[in-house]
RNA sequence: GGAGGAUUCGCCUAGUGGCCUAGGGCGCACGCUUGGAAAGCGUGUUGGGGGCAACCCCUCGCGGGUUCGAAUCCCGCAUCCUCCGCCA
């Protein structure tokens, strides 16, 4: 949700967004229209209330014939109240329903256009040299030769896009995990196992029941949803709360699973562990005041490189193009791995800057010397389930094993090298 | 699943239809006092919205209702606590 004061004093910036998104601009000229019909009708509704009170304040003191022509008279007034009142009530309803519409405002300097329009930062490491034409082995192929992954029987147990993890495939998984959870704590974030099961409002607050609500698992019987991110629980945690940022941010690392239905994306990456329907992840979420996000940002993405730099992968930053930021990022860095197996590549992190956006939905606030305002939110990816694909096709050697980066191999008992099953 | 009880300002609490314009205490902030501090005294201290302003409106868990008037009465819901049942 926007600033109604941004939309009044600056709508031209709200349509240059919303036209950069692709989205859109005339919902700036409903909303200011919505704006002024709720202000109209509360001031009369106000009018009326104030007459009330004041009426009513001399029944108790009044006697006989007077007291009889007050009553008469406050009678009607409650009735003219109470219409004032609905509607009050409607013109605020239907400006909170409009109110959710635009996205959040770009932050300048963010490409404009689609998913293909991104700017590339930077390139950074050696993509690996696996030998004069030889096709790489894709992911698949290499856990399952390690017994690291079973698709076949996850899709038995529950369908596609869902696997197993064995043996070295679920120790692997949680060495990324835990280096990534300690990279966090080292760096000042409070560890956080979240609840993975939210309540409508906060699913709704953190933004993503808007265009991408398909994506979203819904627990009917119980009008809940499953996370598709610790994000959402992790911004919903200071939800309705005034927090104190006076020590600077606040920051958390989440670790959840995550639940997406990947509705739309059939016949896309549907070999492996890419796109699947759950999997687990260490966040990044920070509070900070609005000033500061852009800053935070630039942290959270630093954090983020270190952690590809610790598995030794080659990676670009992407800046992701308007049109293709969720409805709450003013900007988004994607850190993208190199896939051998595919000459692509792929995202492993993406960091968004919220701004006040989802703090304004969820009513995340901080005390100034002017009164209360709204917060800033940031998210950041730390590792995930899909960080398995990237390390084995960029560690895999020519005789089957596959290379384990040094920063993982405390948690993997200080293995080396995984080598196939049967070997 | 069933039966009771609770939900008031950061915390504790008073409040059974108009005297609530929500009182008191703690905490916190500022001031007085002091050589300095403590104590004491005084002032302030929920949040949101409208208006150029004076000022006004809303906010006693949430949503309805009764009434000229609701923290207070009625209905529904949420959360927490206690007990019972069920499951483990």
């Amino acid at each position: 949700m926007l600033d109604l004061r941004l939309i009044r004093e600056d709508p031209d910036r709200v349509r240059a967004s919303q036209r950069a998104r692709g989205e859109s601009v005339d919902v700036v000229d409903q909303l200011l229209a919505a704006d002024e019909a709720r202000r109209s009708s509360l001031t009369e509704f106000e009018r009326l209330r104030a007459e009330q009170k004041a009426l009513s304040k001399d029944i108790p003191s009044a006697s006989g014939d007077e007291k009889q022509a007050l009553l008469v008279r406050a009678k009607e007034l409650s009735a003219q109240v109470k219409d004032a009142e609905a509607a009050a009530d409607d013109a605020q309803r239907e400006l909170d329903e409009l109110a959710l519409v635009p996205s959040n405002v770009i932050v300048d300097g963010v490409p404009a256009g689609g998913e293909d329009d991104y700017t590339v930062l930077r390139e950074v490491g050696e993509r690996p040299d696996l030998g004069t034409g030889e096709q790489a082995r894709d992911h698949l192929e290499i856990g399952e030769s390690l017994g690291a992954i079973d698709t076949e029987r996850g899709a038995k147990v529950s369908g596609a896009r869902f696997y197993f993890l064995t043996g070295v495939g679920a120790q692997l998984e949680l060495a990324i995990l835990n280096l990534a959870l300690a990279t966090a704590a080292e760096a000042g974030f409070t560890p956080m196992i979240t609840p993975t099961l939210v309540r409508p409002e906060i699913m709704s607050g953190t933004g993503f029941l808007g265009a991408h609500a398909d994506e979203v698992y819904r627990i009917e019987a119980d009008d809940m949803y499953l996370v598709g991110t610790s994000e959402v629980a992790l911004a919903g945690y200071h939800s309705n709360e005034i927090v104190d940022l006076s020590n600077g941010p606040l920051r958390y690392a989440g670790w959840s699973a995550c639940y997406r239905r990947e509705a739309g994306s059939y016949g896309k990456d549907t070999r492996g562990i890419i796109r699947v329907h759950q999997f687990h992840k260490v966040e990044m979420f920070s509070y900070c005041r609005a000033e500061d996000a852009v800053d935070e940002h630039e942290r959270l993405l630093g954090w983020e490189e270190r952690m590809m730099a610790a598995i030794e992968v080659p990676y670009r930053v992407i800046d992701t193009a308007a049109g293709d930021l969720g409805a709450s990022a003013a900007r988004k860095y994607d850190c993208e791995a190199w896939l051998p197996s595919q000459s692509r590549w792929l995202e492993l992190t993406s960091t968004s800057n919220c701004t006040t956006f989802q703090a304004r939905r969820l009513g995340v606030r901080e005390r100034t010397d002017g009164g209360t305002r709204h917060v800033a939110t940031l998210n950041g990816t730390l590792g995930t389930t899909r960080w398995i694909v990237a390390i084995l096709e960029n560690h895999q050697q020519p005789d089957g094993s596959v290379r384990v980066p040094v920063a993982l191999r405390p948690y993997l008992g200080g293995r080396e090298l995984l080598t196939p099953a049967g070997t």
